[in-house]
DNA sequence: CCGCAACTGCGAACGATGTTTGCAGTTTAA
DNA sequence: TTAAACTGCAAACATCGTTCGCAGTTGCGG
């Protein structure tokens, strides 16, 4: 549902109840399951929903990493937009159509790639990690910075906020990251 | 609360109300209040005690590369013992002492490493996420091998799973993937 | 030993949640 | 026209986190 996204994407997962989205449709909670079966339902939609930004999946020119950077790009894309993503993205049946049709893209991409299944099955899995924890990079900034904590048990926490706040801004960590990994995992030569 | 990540361990996350660790205590509800000021709370903790297993750190010696990965294989081992602890990690306030004193660790180790502040947190922040990727390893597998999913619409995932099914065990794709990672992080030459 | 203040445990109740039920109202088909 | 099927939805239920208020206990100054 549009609803459903709409209030996850302002004001966060928990407020995505059955009876919120029923409010903004003009209508009761229990209509809702006339279309849906359940809570669980509702949300798996959403992520299927939500996974279909992804498309189009870029073609696969030139070389392939360079392809699968700009697919983890398009990922890191949709959870910055949709935050609440990254919650849902652990329950095993927000597995849908969409998330499926990337994976097989992915595996299209990765077709020239000398490696075994499971070896490509772990490479997209990490690059989906990558994509998240960058996603989220901000929020977990912020998360050390809030206040209230007593830093002096921790002498090296310490030595690194004393020193310059603002390090090199470290242009394109999350290319150089994800790169690095992906060749580390699909090439033999690479460890 | 130990009554608490025992239920947690055997029935899930979501089995630990108030009412279910209250009765485990032979007590009621309202009882822990007294003691917690909210359900949070008790996440929180039950977060950080379950942090305090990562210890002791091991001591720096040699090369900090290995040492990092002794420390991710025992954040893999906690996640795989306390598979609800993933659900925690993202909240924010599930930050307490003892993972501050793993973060501290972990800068301790890298002490000898040139980057930047920024690079390590990052580094950091990967390695956590990659012990997690791999403890929910078999979880994941799990899920695609579940059944009711027509695979015929993603020619390259019908084209994987028809292949040798066992691939080749890839022996330590933990480790390979958590070092190319780290290297290609923490390095300038590894780009 | 008393009396009073502070603390502790907890049954009962409140609001909010997901879900089920039952019943009107409406559409469909014969 | 009429019976069957579908649709929307208010009301009710179970469960959740949390608060309130009251007994019972403890600690302490007189």
């Amino acid at each position: 549902m549009t609803a459903a996204i709409a209030i996850a994407d302002t004001s966060g997962l928990a407020a995505v109840s059955m009876r919120a989205v029923a409010a903004r449709l003009d209508t009761g909670a229990a209509s809702l399951y006339r279309y849906l079966s359940s809570r669980d339902d509702l949300l798996d939609l959403m992520a299927d929903r939500v996974a279909a930004e992804l498309r189009p999946y870029p073609e696969p020119d030139g070389d392939w990493l360079d392809t699968l950077v700009r697919m983890a790009r398009a990922q890191r894309a949709v959870h910055e937009r949709h935050p609440w993503l990254f919650e849902l993205s652990q329950r095993a049946s927000a597995i849908g159509p969409e998330a499926l049709a990337f994976f097989d893209a992915c595996l299209k991409v990765m077709a020239p790639v000398q490696a075994s299944f499971a070896a490509k099955f772990e490479a997209i899995g990490m690059m989906n990690g990558v994509a998240i924890l960058f996603a989220r990079k901000r929020t977990a900034g912020e998360a050390l910075t809030f206040v209230g904590l007593d830093v002096t048990p921790y002498p090296h926490l310490l030595a690194a906020f004393s020193g310059p706040v603002s390090a090199p801004p470290a242009t394109d960590l999350f290319e150089r990251a994800l790169r690095s990994l992906l060749r580390g995992l699909l090439t033999t030569d690479g460890a």
